[in-house]
DNA sequence: TTAAATAGGACTATTTTAAACCTATTACCC
DNA sequence: GGGTAATAGGTTTAAAATAGTCCTATTTAA
């Protein structure tokens, strides 16, 4: 319970390192996947989805690669979630079709809302620019 | 990513059963189990678990069932979540001898880890009481 | 002593996650 | 133009986690 995917700690990294060793250029998802151990076919998948949330630009092609697509400043951890995991649920209920035994009696929908509003708060405050600050540190 | 499993959802309602509806009695699995619409057999795990965490106290035998082991004042939603899902990690790193391969130079693990205390803050800030006070609203 | 309950180990099924595979497309460079 | 190194993305497979079932033991009221 509560726990990230790899996908996303693929995706987190990988965008520390564009915002740091990637400046001025781009990177090939080869060289992330070599420096940091990482498969470099699913990392691929974490980029493809961070490209089209927009937070990584790519270049095709030969001597093609990822850059950020936005400034540290303004990619949030959330932002990074969101792009490869989608919306979050904290629980299932009222997602499409599927709503348990006792929805409409259920007591707790309200309070799990709440949090998981609160837990996403959590994650839109870091920035990338601010976590390499700590990181600095 | 970031979901609560169904194993605390029944436990979560679980005990907000017993703190309303089971006052001055024991209440045994079949009949929460009905009430709710879940599985008697996963219900009764969930209940083990709570039951060892002190959460719940049973009575076994004929007539036997489970109450409330102590008061919803002092059950907090956190005390719930690690009864049944074990102690929070939301990255995998350093939990036994799981580290990726880039532990030593990983940039991430504080701020995860500051983000989980953050996340386990706001499980621990609501009571059972608390919760149910606002259910009542 | 029977029956209704919890206790808990072992197993199975389902779902999710992680990873691999394969083909297409793009664009640099000779 | 052809070869090659890259992204794009669909499909499939493998592994792990979750959810649920089954079975047996133990407890205890009647």
């Amino acid at each position: 319970m509560l726990q990230v995917s790899r996908k996303f700690e693929y995706g987190l990294h990988a965008v520390t390192y564009l915002a740091t060793k990637g400046l001025g250029r781009v990177v090939t998802v080869k060289e992330m996947a070599d420096e940091m151990g990482f498969s470099q076919e699913f990392l691929s998948k974490a980029m493809q989805s961070l490209k089209r949330a927009g937070i990584a630009a790519s270049v095709q092609g030969v001597k093609g690669g990822y850059r950020l697509g936005k400034a540290p400043e303004e990619i949030t951890v959330a932002d990074i979630a969101i792009a490869i995991e989608g919306e979050p649920h904290l629980v299932r209920c009222g997602v499409k079709a599927d709503r348990c035994e006792i929805f409409s009696s259920c007591h707790h929908r309200g309070y799990m809302n709440i949090l998981q509003h609160k837990i996403q708060a959590l994650l839109d405050e870091t920035t990338i620019h601010t976590l390499l600050k700590e990181i600095e540190r």
